[in-house]
DNA sequence: AGTAAACTCACTGGAAATAGCGAGTGCATT
DNA sequence: AATGCACTCGCTATTTCCAGTGAGTTTACT
């Protein structure tokens, strides 16, 4: 089992297209015997993308009735770090019940696994394993397989970011270390007065960084600035 | 050796405490037959927190020194992903040579390799590997334990994390969608105009969610607000 | 040695955000 | 049934920020 797992991740990192990708992917199912597959972004940094064994019909439907809004295992991704049992998340609220009936008609099973992908730009994605057995079953299955699904995860994602981009190895936008400053405080709410206090200048220097920063990021505002730069990973707060 | 990671991943589970997990990490040295280990955050959230090998002196010239803003390990980790050798950073500036030649003399090693880690809450890690060898050795050395490092670098975090934050599962903030949406929108570089005509919403109920959002949020400006919620995972722009 | 970039400081009108107030509707969990 | 919460709208005074332009010094790379 370890080797074809090792195998399937090598020729995750080959693949050439998102055609081949979605195939490689899909055969997760046979290789754990499982119901569903599923490799998809969670926010809009970039082209949303999703590679599912759903069906379609079920897919149209979660889209179009925005379904992820009270889907509890997209909700919970936010909140997690680790691989989750779909069972450790809350569905006692009424949206989050009806939910589960639907997906249960919809065809994805009733045990479920996701594990949170977090890449440098901001992009968040979520690789979800699904099934119907009992719960003694699949917690026999999650013990063997979680840190398998951990890495099959970072695979995919380093994937598709690869076959996005490719050749992009260096940074988008390079801030100079006092723009980095600027915004690092502007993001843990200081005015712009404490901002220059902290950073022994005058408040209007520290103007023409937050400009040059908001420039250099195509910023509509400071607020938009810091959004940005935190999702790139130029700054953290 | 596979058996022995394994093992090596339930230990750093089940640790109790931080001294404990700083000494079970400490025992990779003699699992890889490497100069050192790291587990160190990069950012300001929370407690800073460093697991390391590291000579007492290092550490604290590189703290005072404030190395972090020259060094290419750190630098380079708000851009990638995956595992990275640290040979593929920019090694040029003058700045990143004298630190490489200071980092030799502080015993760090001539090869290196770092795995950026991601948590939900804005979190961002490096566990890194150092060593003293050829290129051949070390490429050899790479491409056998690559996956090792990134679980082993997720264990690490998640289980410091739940050193830190015992029994903390949930969410900390909640935010409303409506409040969610003023965020993100604002995020997203648009004004409150702007916002509140996609929201189908008076500009001035738009103001009513920034203000209850900034209160949840504990933030002390809308620009810190967004941030916050980003941090936390409550938006993704 | 020259060029590019970063760092520093300064001014101003118009736009946006903050902080404070109040009020009614509807849904959902309890 | 009731309580809480989310959602919606409105007003105003004060503070802060944005955007545009200009310019001199220092540092670093070529």
């Amino acid at each position: 089992m370890q080797n074809q797992i090792g195998t399937f991740l090598e020729r995750v990192e080959q693949c050439k297209t998102l055609i081949e990708l979605n195939t490689v992917v899909a055969e997760l199912r046979h290789i754990f015997q499982v119901n569903h597959v599923v490799y998809h972004s969670v926010n809009s940094l970039g082209e949303p993308y999703a590679l599912a064994t759903y069906g379609q019909e079920w897919a149209e439907y979660y889209e179009s009735e925005e379904l992820y809004r009270v889907d509890p295992v997209v909700l919970g991704a936010f909140q997690r770090f680790h691989p989750y049992d779909w069972k450790s998340l809350d569905w006692e609220k009424k949206p989050a019940r009806r939910f589960f009936q639907e997906a249960q008609d919809g065809g994805v099973g009733n045990q479920g696994v996701s594990v949170p992908v977090r890449g440098p730009h901001g992009e968040f994605a979520l690789f979800s394993v699904s099934h119907t057995c009992s719960d003694e079953v699949w917690t026999r299955f999650l013990a063997a397989h979680m840190p398998n699904f951990l890495l099959i995860g970072h695979y995919i994602h380093a994937s598709i970011r690869a076959l996005e981009f490719p050749g992009v190895e260096g940074n988008y936008v390079v801030l100079s270390p006092r723009e980095t400053d600027a915004l690092r405080l502007l993001g843990a709410g200081l005015n712009r007065g404490r901002a220059a206090e902290q950073l022994k200048i005058s408040e209007h220097t520290l103007r023409v960084y937050i400009e040059s920063a908001r420039s250099k990021l195509n910023a509509s505002n400071t607020t938009h600035a810091v959004a940005k730069a935190m999702a790139q990973g130029l700054i953290n707060i």
